[in-house]
DNA sequence: GTATCTTGATCGTTCGTTCAATCAAGATTA
DNA sequence: TAATCTTGATTGAACGAACGATCAAGATAC
């Protein structure tokens, strides 16, 4: 065998057995879905692991290198899945059951895999790195997922004739969100609906994500654009004492480098 | 004055001028919105506020305590803005129109407080600790926003009679998914949609949102619960290669103490 | 004069990374 | 068959850098 001694921690957590390198896949999944990017650190990984944190950067390179493969172990999967369902939608004429097929064709691949999986910690990895700031200028994002982005939208707008590009894009994002959300979640939403709505219940996410985003993009066409409009409530903060919108300076550099690593 | 040779990092970004605490506070705001809680160091707060190190500790006694007063500066504001807002679509007698404003309630102040900052990094920091899984732990988010989460979900439940509650539960964590999406966007939606969507815009974000929601909400009500649903594509993962779903022990630990800070 | 604010320096810790040495097997050679 | 070489995996130890926190001394305000 070729961890000899092997895992203490990985006995727990049931990923012994595996290939060194697998172990350490598997237990990063967990460590950055618990902590993120930055609150990660590569010997909780190891030790996890039951491997000297050496090891790591042997085989992944750097932190960064083993953050990336744990994208690439789980991305593909979900990408290819979500071309199959497209494709079958697009393959269907009646264009109110095709929108459905294509918003399902969003949605299952990522929820399925939430639920099926040994724990729901890859859907965290990923609701954290949508979020970060930072992701854009990593690119994971962006490499993996804008182009079948592309292809749910276009799928979408050809379920919709007559609305404007910028309608479906907006009805895109409001779907990426409602699932990113879903999937990231670590708690709030089982605890708030006080146990009604389980994320790992994966028939019942997806069959009420459908239905609401279906009809949100089917029915949510929002009225056109005024010029002036009246303000529905007013704005003017009332107490003092928090408020803190000083508005001093309205052109504001956008990034800014993170301090190095 | 108090601050004799201050910033000159907060005269690059407007920050001049205020007490060395808001200062801090300010720049907190921009370090934690660009980098996360972790990803965030209080040498860089303190270096673009201009201040040494030893005052941020003096002032909000950790880091943790710095990053709380952040939130207490900006969540108040928006939840009385959204009560306010309930306030006002609860004496709507017409539920289809009070539907509307009870979704508005809830967007309309987090995306007038992006529009209108000086920055939109306050967003960005609270998408970023909604998907923190020890967010969960830390209590901002539950103990600031649950209460009126309530209160919107009972309002939703008003305008909507006959519906279950797990249908309100769902489309209110939709809701927010789709809101915290656009609020901690890094400039994703407005690459992939070529420009035409931009979060910063709030006439057309609010606009957009609204109508999608309130529809999806509405309309969205899901088919009844099947016990057994034939699958609508097939799950077996076609390729070896990627796939990783050891699936070894299911019940899994689900939380993991982060690594001491 | 007292209290509050501000400063520079420094503490102990933890971080990601690096390095030379060791181990386990095959493949190669005699 | 026995000895040698080769290659990739693994290990423990250590490095320099950056982290959050702390403290005593100084400056400022009232």
């Amino acid at each position: 065998m070729k961890a000899a001694k092997s895992a203490r921690a990985a006995v727990e957590t049931g990923t012994a057995g595996a290939s060194s390198r697998e172990r350490i896949l598997q237990e990063a999944e967990r460590v950055f879905g618990a902590n993120g990017f930055d609150g990660a650190a590569m010997r909780q990984v190891a030790e996890a692991a039951g491997v000297p944190v050496a090891l790591v950067s042997y085989h992944f390179g750097s932190k960064e290198g083993l953050y990336r493969a744990v994208f690439e172990r789980r991305v593909p999967t979900v990408v290819e899945q979500r071309l199959a369902g497209l494709a079958i939608a697009m393959s269907e004429a009646d264009l109110d059951r095709r929108l459905e097929l294509v918003v399902k064709a969003l949605v299952f691949p990522m929820l399925h895999l939430r639920a099926h999986d040994r724990d729901p910690s890859f859907g965290r990895v990923l609701a954290h790195e949508t979020m970060d700031p930072s992701s854009e200028q990593r690119g994971f994002i962006r490499d993996m997922f804008d182009p079948v982005a592309r292809a749910v939208v276009e799928a979408l707008a050809s379920a919709l004739p007559g609305r404007t590009e910028e309608d479906i894009w907006w009805a895109y994002e409001f779907m990426l969100g409602a699932m990113v959300y879903v999937m990231g979640d670590a708690g709030r939403i089982e605890r708030l609906s006080g146990g009604l709505c389980r994320p790992d219940d994966e028939e019942g996410a997806v069959r009420h994500m459908v239905a609401f985003l279906t009809a949100g993009v089917r029915h949510g066409a929002p009225p056109p654009a005024t010029k002036s409009r009246r303000p529905l409530k007013s704005n003017k903060p009332k107490g003092g004492e928090t408020d803190a919108t000083g508005d001093v300076s309205k052109g504001r550099r956008q990034t800014e480098g993170r301090r190095a690593r």
